[in-house]
DNA sequence: GGCAGCCTTAAGCTCTGCTGCATTCTGGGC
DNA sequence: GCCCAGAATGCAGCAGAGCTTAAGGCTGCC
C-alpha cells in the first residue's frame, strides 16, 4: 500500500520543483525529502523523479501520485472542515423520541430552538409509541428519549437520566360537580368519586395509584379512556372526575373562550405528579447538540411548568393534547422497567 | 493534519465492530489499535469511539472519519492500479517529433505497432518543423525525436541517441540520362552534372556534401528544391540530376506503373548516407512504453532499410515523401548543433 | 577552472509505534 | 450470586521509521 504521508511529500516536490524547495515548504532537510522519495519509488516499484543534471523531474507516473496526492489532500481538507462542523455543532444530527403530551409543550419547543441556534442540525423526532424507546436508546438507534419515570426508579444502567420537570396532575371536573365551588381539592375528597380513566397502565397511571394509594384510597375507574383529551369529553359529559396532567390538560393557551364543559381545580395533600426525564446514553459524549438539545429541553419543560400558574375553567372543544393535532393515542407510558 | 494511516485503522474498527476484530483483520493487537485510535482522537479533538460497556460504537465524528476514509481508500486504491497500469505498459502517454521522410516509412509503422501491442497508451506524434527537436526532447516537452545525424557527431550530454537505420542515397536521373544506361554509379560519375538540390541546409546535406567531397568535387546546384518530391519532378523535367535518400524516393511500394518521369539508380564508392536516430533523454527511466516504441522504431527501420532491395527504374506520379500525404515542407534537417 | 546549487549517501539519534503483559470492566453461564 | 470469558485500556520495552548533520558527486554558471 502506498504511503500518503509520502505521496503528501512527492505532491510538494512536484509543486515546489526541487526537492530542496519543498524540504523548505515542509519544514525539512533536503536529505528528509530525498529519503522519503528513495522510499516511496521503492514502494511504486517505478521511478517518480527524473534526476536531471540539477534538479528533479516528475516522471509520468510521479505526475499521477502528485495529482492522486492532491485530490486526497482535497479529501483529508475536506473531512477536517466536516469534522470541525461537527466538533462545532454547526452540523451534526439528532434523533429524539418523545411521547404525545410531550411533544407540544417540551420537545417541540426545545426543537424549534435548536434549529434556531443550529441551523445545520438534522433533527429526526419520531413518536415514542408503542414501543418502550429505552432501548433504542440504549442500542443507539436514538440519542434522546423523553420518559415519565419516578423519581425513586432503580438507575437502569448505560442510561443517564436528566429531570425536566414534575407535571402536576389537577382534578377535572364537571362544572356542576359541588367540588367544582372550590379552588382547590384534597385527594381524599376524590376518593368517592367516579373515576374517568386516562392512561394505559404504565409510570403515568403509576404516579396517580401512589398517590391515591397515599391518600388512603384507590380510584374507582368506572370508564377507562386512552387519553386525556377524551376522558375530558367523559368529564364534561358528566360520566365522572379525571386527573389529568397540566401539560395533558386540553387547553389551546389564550383561547378562553368556548363553551364550557369542565373545570380544573388544583389537587394537593399529596399532589399527584409525573417526572418527565430525557434518558441519553451514559457512554455517549456529550456533543454541543446534544448539551444544546439538554438545555432547551430544560427550558421548554421550565417554560412549561411555569404556564401553568392560574388554570382555572377552561373550555375544552377539541384538539388532543398531541404533536400536530392527530387525536389519536395519547398518553404514552414509556415503562423504565421493572429491573 | 489528520493521520491517514489512523484513519484506515479506525475504518477497520468501525467495519469489524470491535478493536479486537480490527486488531486481527490488520494483523495487530488490539492495544495497538487502541493506542492508534486514542491518538486518532486526540488529534480530531473529539470522540470518535464510545466505549460502551463490552466493545466500542462508532460516534457521529467517527463515522464521518470512517466515511471519509473509505473514499481515501479507494482513492489510494485507484492510484495503485493506475500506476500498476502505467508501470505495465497498459496505459502511458509518449510525445514523438519526426521528421517527413521518416514519418512513413519508421514513425507511422512503428507507432502501428505500438498501439497494437499497448492499446491505452495516447502518443503524441508532431512534425519536427521548423524547430530543432533536441531542446524539446532535453527539456522533456517530447519522448523521442527522431533525427539525422551523423555517426561521428560529438554526443549531447543529457541525450542519448539510438541507432535506426542507415538511409543510402541513390541517384536519380532522367530516363534518357546517359548514366541511366549502367546499373551502378560511382559518385564521381556524377560530377560534373548540373544537380537538382533536394535539402535545405543541414545534416542531410551535409551528409551528401561530405560524401562528394570526399569523391573530390562539389555538386552543382542548378535549383534547389525543398523537398525531395519536387525534387524528382525536376529531374523528371530535365533540369538535372539529384541525389535521394531511399525513404525520400517517390515510390508507392508495389505500384510500378505509370509514366516513367526519372529512374533510380544505386551510387557506390562513396555511397552517401545519412543516419537516422532516435533521441531520448540520457535521464529518463525506459519504461516499458519507451522500450517498445524503441524497439518498434528499430524494427521499422530495418523493415524500411530492407524494403529497397532492387530499386530500379520507378515511375514516379504524385504523393509526397511526407506522414498522411500532405505534400509540404519535406526534408528536415533537425541539428544537432555545432556544439 | 573554480564556485555555487542541488541531490544523494552514510552515520547517528529521536521518537513513533508495535508487542507483551497486567488491569479493569462487562456480560453471560452455572 | 459467583465465576469466567471477552473486550478495552495502560504501561514498560524494544525495533524500526524517519529526521538531522556531515560529506560527496554532479551540473551549470561565472
Amino acid at each position: 500500500m502506498l504511503d500518503m504521508r509520502r505521496m503528501q511529500i512527492l505532491r510538494a516536490v512536484v509543486t515546489s520543483g526541487s526537492v530542496t524547495a519543498a524540504a523548505r515548504n515542509l519544514g525539512y532537510t533536503p536529505s528528509a525529502v530525498s529519503q522519503q522519495m528513495a522510499a516511496l519509488e521503492k514502494e511504486a516499484g517505478t521511478p517518480l523523479l527524473e534526476r536531471t543534471g540539477r534538479g528533479v523531474r516528475p516522471t509520468d507516473a510521479g505526475l499521477l501520485l502528485a495529482d492522486c496526492a492532491t485530490a486526497i489532500g482535497r479529501h483529508v481538507a475536506h473531512a477536517e472542515t466536516a469534522l470541525a462542523d461537527l466538533r462545532t455543532g454547526r452540523t451534526g444530527r439528532i434523533s429524539v423520541r418523545y411521547f404525545a403530551t410531550a411533544g407540544a409543550r417540551v420537545a417541540a419547543p426545545a426543537l424549534a430552538r435548536l434549529r434556531r441556534e443550529h441551523p445545520g442540525v438534522r433533527a429526526e423526532l419520531r413518536l415514542t409509541d408503542p414501543d418502550d424507546p429505552l432501548p433504542e436508546v440504549k442500542a443507539g438507534r436514538t440519542d434522546v428519549a423523553l420518559v415519565v419515570r419516578r423519581h425513586d426508579a432503580p438507575p437502569v444502567d448505560g442510561l443517564r437520566f436528566v429531570h425536566l420537570l414534575d407535571d402536576r396532575y389537577r382534578a377535572v371536573l364537571p362544572p356542576t360537580h359541588p367540588l367544582a365551588a372550590r379552588t382547590e381539592l384534597r385527594l381524599t375528597d376524590l376518593a368517592e368519586e367516579p373515576f374517568v380513566g386516562s392512561e394505559l397502565p404504565g409510570p403515568c397511571l403509576d404516579a396517580v395509584l401512589d398517590a391515591c394509594g397515599s391518600a388512603g384510597f384507590t380510584p374507582d375507574f368506572v370508564v377507562e379512556s386512552g387519553d386525556y383529551a377524551t376522558a375530558q369529553g367523559f368529564v364534561a359529559a358528566g360520566v365522572g372526575v379525571a386527573l389529568v396532567p397540566e401539560m395533558g390538560l386540553v387547553t389551546a393557551p389564550g383561547t378562553d373562550e368556548g363553551r364550557p364543559g369542565w373545570v380544573v381545580r388544583e389537587v394537593v395533600d399529596p399532589e399527584p405528579v409525573r417526572s418527565i426525564w430525557a434518558a441519553v446514553r451514559a457512554t455517549a459524549p456529550e456533543g454541543p447538540v446534544l448539551r444544546a438539545f439538554l438545555g432547551a429541553l430544560r427550558d421548554a419543560a421550565a417554560e412549561a411548568a411555569g404556564g401553568f400558574g392560574g388554570v382555572d375553567g377552561v373550555s375544552g372543544s377539541g384538539g388532543a393534547g398531541g404533536f400536530g393535532g392527530a387525536g389519536g393515542a395519547t398518553s404514552a407510558h414509556p415503562g423504565s422497567g421493572p429491573a
